[in-house]
DNA sequence: GTCTATACGCGGATAGAC
DNA sequence: GTCTATCCGCGTATAGAC
């Protein structure tokens, strides 16, 4: 038998991955918000994490792969978020604890939203994930509320991409978390009609 | 001397291309929108065209000079917005102006607005282009509003956002662009506080 | 304006030694 | 787990003919 290999630090994630994946998906995640996907390569994640291309690919057997582990490690706080939120009783509490949830992740990570939610290449992958589909599902029909038609649909549309873009936006950029925080919280209830 | 060279519609636009580039820029947009920019090469783009890629280098130098080219054909409709509605009496009016003409934009352009926002070489490209920086603050100062603060920033870069991300979100990929720019407009309108 | 042909480097990916 | 070395195709870009 083998010793048991060490893994990443995500309590309750379903996915886990040995330390130098880690590194990998680390390195890789500030990559890809910065040059997206695409302009990517391999070898520039090895130099991040300081070892060569043929390392890297000892860990993951195509650059796909590192895609989906980046993504995988924010979907995994995502689904806890959402699982805190569906353990409330009662809708408007439920809706409540999402959004600021949504919020503390979406300024945590300002640097990953934006390509976690825009990046073509991103969401091609995402798209043909059966996990991911169902997570979304889920965020969607929380958000919704009690409008689960076509005029409900577009207010939900919004809002996630208000929260998302607005965390990246330029304007916003010398802004300290708790002040970005604050103010993105108190415009989104107001958005969504829930009382501050 | 020379003929006139055929020119590409766009009346009050700064800079014009020849059709030869327009025929190119027209192609590279939609690419752009579906692979990112990084994610299209110059031989998809010449074969989109109906050419080869010597032909499409004949017409631009460099493949950030493309980038820039479909950037400026947006930018143009984007002034012509803003020149609307500072040409309004009134704050409330232009803000009213610029709203209309700003989803209009965002709805008739649907698969193009994500990715000028957010696609990180056209950032890169936009953010060292002084026409394109004017441009945002003058878009900015007139959404803002009466409140140029920290406080008042938050809700103009969610708006942004919000308009520009929604147009292209999965939930509202099967609205018709009647009733997405009818819904975006009523919101965002609320989202502002202005009058309906 | 468009073509063929070509240069040169870097992309993802693999084999096999240590 | 990491390395060196290598494969092959495609990336941007250029030269020169038609």
């Amino acid at each position: 038998m083998h010793a048991v290999e060490p893994l990443a630090a995500i309590p309750g994630g379903p996915v886990r991955y040995r330390a130098a994946q880690a590194r990998i998906v680390a390195a890789a995640l500030e990559l890809f918000a910065v040059h997206g996907v695409a302009g990517t390569s391999l070898q520039m994640i090895a130099d991040a994490v300081g070892v060569t291309k043929a390392a890297v690919y000892h860990q993951f057997k195509t650059k796909d792969e590192i895609v989906l582990a980046a993504a995988e490690a924010d979907m995994a706080r995502l689904e806890a978020a959402l699982e805190a939120a569906e353990a409330e009783h009662g809708r408007p509490q439920a809706r409540e604890l999402l959004l600021v949830r949504l919020v503390d992740l979406a300024v945590d990570h300002r640097r990953m939203v934006s390509m976690l939610q825009s990046d073509p290449v991103m969401i091609r992958l995402l798209i043909e994930h059966e996990p991911f589909r169902r997570l979304m599902d889920r965020l969607h029909r929380l958000l919704a509320g009690d409008d689960p038609g076509d005029d409900g649909r577009v207010p939900v549309a919004m809002i996630s991409a208000a929260i998302a873009g607005a965390v990246t936006h330029p304007l916003v950029a010398d802004l300290d978390d708790e002040t970005l925080r604050a103010n993105l919280l108190g415009l989104a209830r107001r958005f969504l009609d829930l009382p501050d």
